[in-house]
DNA sequence: GCTAACCTTCACGTAAACGGCAAGGTTTGC
DNA sequence: GCAAACCTTGCCGTTTACGTGAAGGTTAGC
């Protein structure tokens, strides 16, 4: 899998701002779109696309503008390119999850500086209702999920019997039973 | 959420080709486009749509050539909406699960009909192939869904539990571990 | 047998998620 | 200090999954 957690160090790129004798050496590791782009596997313009979107905004500018990713981007884009990859969020989905997520981390910071406990109760509630709706949601995807891989998983435990038995010279041995259904899931809605 | 199972019942229309005296009285109950989206929450133009990318073939035309649906169309259709709205497929990835599901058929048939042992076994083997495929497939998607969802209810419940506290008068007593990361979902790849 | 309501096939329009190119500014290596 | 390589912001093109008429045939109710 390739995994080098942190760009693949192609050079250590001289220049280094001798300025920087402050308390700022936590090697800081920016990346230029396509060094970001390479890592991760996208495109510098879906990169892009996804900051014109309001998806993520890249940690900094060089002095000529060009956009700098820090780990955290990284982080983002993983996270972008996993929801839209693996299960199928559209951009506009992924930005409402991003946005829960920015909602939360306000919210608990309104929780903490207020000192009225309806209002913080009033918070938690809130909370509570965001939370239980992406449950919903995501219980919903899930059930459709499983229950489509369980009808996999029968029919090559089925398949894998018969090839066996095949195999060993016997052949009608398994039961022949619930043969119709081409639909792998049923709904009922 | 108006559940009928089969149309509506606008009226019985009466026409009724008497030339049925065959073994043909299984309430056909043929719907028209307009009909058909209806009961499914869809519009007419989608389902032309799906045909024209060869997701269906509705059961038959009218004198006119209007397009009329079976009730095995409908459970196609339902099959379709729901791996469309639930599951985030595309309708190129519904359009090769279908063939899929058909080809399974084909095969199925294939496999009856030919004596030739050794054929039996590669038919089998090929049916392997294509389920572990689909299996890996959808154990990814399953995964990371899982994870966001665990994630989820985690949250749920330390809300609740606070939310709890908090009513109760009492309020420092649930521990305090684990708040920095935002994304709700880790990835390796 | 006539009209309203519904259907047909084009055909063009649109939002989403980028791809690709142009014209020009920036960085880097030597 | 200069060319190659990379980046910037437009801006137009493309695919997917339909929406929206237009122009005309079909069916249904009276």
């Amino acid at each position: 899998m390739t995994n080098e957690t942190i760009a693949p160090a192609a050079d250590p790129a001289g220049p280094e701002p001798p300025a920087a004798r402050f308390a700022e050496d936590a090697t800081p590791r920016l990346l230029k779109i396509a060094e970001v782009a390479e890592e991760l596997g996208l495109t510098a313009r879906a990169v892009r696309y996804y900051e014109e979107l309001g998806l993520l905004k890249p940690a900094a500018r060089s002095e000529g503008s060009y956009r700098l990713f820090d780990d955290d981007d990284l982080e983002r884009l993983r996270f972008i390119r996993g929801l839209r990859d693996d299960d199928g969020f559209s951009l506009a989905e992924i930005g409402r999850l991003l946005e829960d997520e920015e909602a939360r981390e306000r919210n608990r910071e309104r929780f903490r500086t207020t000192p009225d406990l309806e209002e913080r109760r009033q918070i938690l509630r809130d909370a509570l209702d965001r939370v239980e709706r992406q449950a919903t949601s995501l219980r919903g995807k899930s059930e459709r999920i499983t229950a489509m891989l369980d009808e996999v998983e029968r029919r090559r435990e089925h398949l894998e019997r018969h090839l066996a038995d095949l195999t060993a010279g016997r052949e009608p041995s398994h039961d022949e039973a619930a043969h119709g259904q081409p639909a792998p899931v049923e709904q009922t809605r």
